[in-house]
DNA sequence: TCTTGAACCTCCAGTTGCGTTAGGGTGTAT
DNA sequence: ATACACCCTAACGCAACTGGAGGTTCAAGA
């Protein structure tokens, strides 16, 4: 019977010298050895069981539960289980490389766009995209399930994601100029509008009705930052300005409804004078 | 200024004590001690810090990688190069997983059917996913590139993988059994027939007029298993398996040739009579 | 004031799946 | 005899933690 060296194995399975003698070393795959030399001899059968232990470790499955499986000649229901798990396990972190592969397109759009980002806002984008999964159960404690979907799962939104956040990266920017100018001052104000604006302009007529009516029920005040959003996803701002934004976003409240100017009629002006 | 024991901070940024320790250890995260109880104290900033850490790790940066970018305020183009080779990694990743959970849909549906499952017959399955670039770069050198795409790029054939995985599964199965018999037995010609339809039977018309070109000139010989092949994806036979299908496989060549059918006829008459 | 228990500390070891030396033996061709 | 390719064991290193042992510190209750 043909016999292999354990180079002539490297060669023929690109598995490395090293990990065929650790293999050996735990006893996952123990070729026999020539008395003389001490030399490691792999047979045929070798190869296959190592050709088994390339598939389960392809699989995702560690190199101790190959072992549990290695010796068998069929597989059955047993390592089905096995598989779920493995599966879920996968996706898991299929799921969590998109995100991260978003996250990156986001920072390297930004960083195009600009030049320069601050590491604040670069954050910011970048845990609410991690957290995407927690806001939305956070939002539920204030809107219905239906309305939050909207907000997240909206595919017209999904093709101006680029936009959004180069808006956002705007305002990020202005309030760290403007911070310091009084709170009602027409700029600021304009500043508030034109980021509001750019947001519920992406949002669906029914959305934006659905949250201008829970705003009109005051519920605005127990809707101020709590501390777990921040947690989740920190704003780029400090305190000071997380408090200055705040009361600016107040008065800008508090002259719409002097105005008598809901935000439904808000986004209508908004989408005649936008959308070319 | 409010301060945090690291306790709260755990509470806060669901970062493990441990980990907070082993940050400062690495001086990722080296916030005061108080000078008599030895005890961390984290600031706000501290946290800021840590959610900067979170973030450069979830897009997929070391520990030493995020220490160089972890005290710059902002971030420049610099950052891009290394953001534009971590996403690529990223997607090099997302790629190999998605073929790990392909491989493992394929062996459960296996296992659910047949309930036991040959270990080799998984491992053959399982390999042929997994060295699916190396297969049809190998491929290549007896058809061109478009063929070969047809092949492995087949949107109907993806509908249909469940059969045939299934029918390969027969197939093996029957191996095994019939192996001992003359290659020229009846029952091993419509072995080999029934397997060839139902996998040409997925193939588009011209595909397979291709293949049948090659064929008919005298190219089989060089078609032959070759080491290369076995190394990627061995079959789940022995050698004398192997040897005796080959024979088979010849034989039924033969006869083909010799009643003047070509795999094109074989082909119309296979979708005629299977598809409805 | 003493005690209890939670929360904190340091230091050391272990985890996975190998890669990488260091220091030496074996086999064969020249 | 020696050069060279190949093989051996043994030990350390790696990333990013986790766990345990054994010892403080702190706040509250008896």
């Amino acid at each position: 019977m043909e016999t292999y060296s354990i180079g002539e194995i490297t060669k023929k399975t690109g598995v490395s010298i090293r990990t065929l003698r650790y293999y050996d070393e735990i006893g996952l795959l123990q070729p026999t050895k020539d008395p003389s030399s001490r030399h490691r001899i792999y047979t045929e059968e070798d190869i296959l069981q190592l050709h088994k232990i390339m598939s389960l470790k392809f699989i995702g499955l560690s190199l101790e539960e190959i072992r549990q499986y290695i010796h068998q000649p069929t597989y059955d229901l047993t390592l089905k289980e096995t598989l779920m798990l493995e599966k879920n396990m996968l996706e898991q972190k299929r799921r969590q490389l998109e995100r991260s592969i978003q996250a990156i397109e986001y920072a390297i759009t930004l960083l195009e766009e600009e030049g320069e980002i601050d590491s604040l806002l670069l954050m910011s984008l970048i845990r609410s995209i991690q957290t995407e999964d927690d806001q939305k159960r956070l939002m539920t404690q204030y809107l219905d399930q239906e309305t939050v979907d909207a907000i997240f799962h909206n595919e017209e939104l999904k093709q101006k994601e680029n936009e959004m956040i180069k808006s956002y990266a705007q305002f990020v920017k202005q309030v760290h100029e403007l911070y310091g100018l009084p709170t009602d001052h027409p700029d600021v104000q304009h500043m508030i509008e034109t980021f509001l604006r750019s947001t519920f302009g992406l949002l669906s007529l029914e959305t934006v009705e659905k949250i201008t009516e829970l705003l009109n029920q005051n519920q605005w005040d127990s809707f101020e930052w709590n501390e777990e959003w921040d947690v989740l996803s920190p704003l780029p701002f400090s305190k000071e300005e997380k408090q200055w934004l705040e009361q600016a976003m107040d008065d800008y409240m508090q002259r719409l409804e002097h105005m008598g100017i809901d935000m439904k009629e808000s986004k209508e002006g908004e989408n005649s004078g936008y959308e070319k």
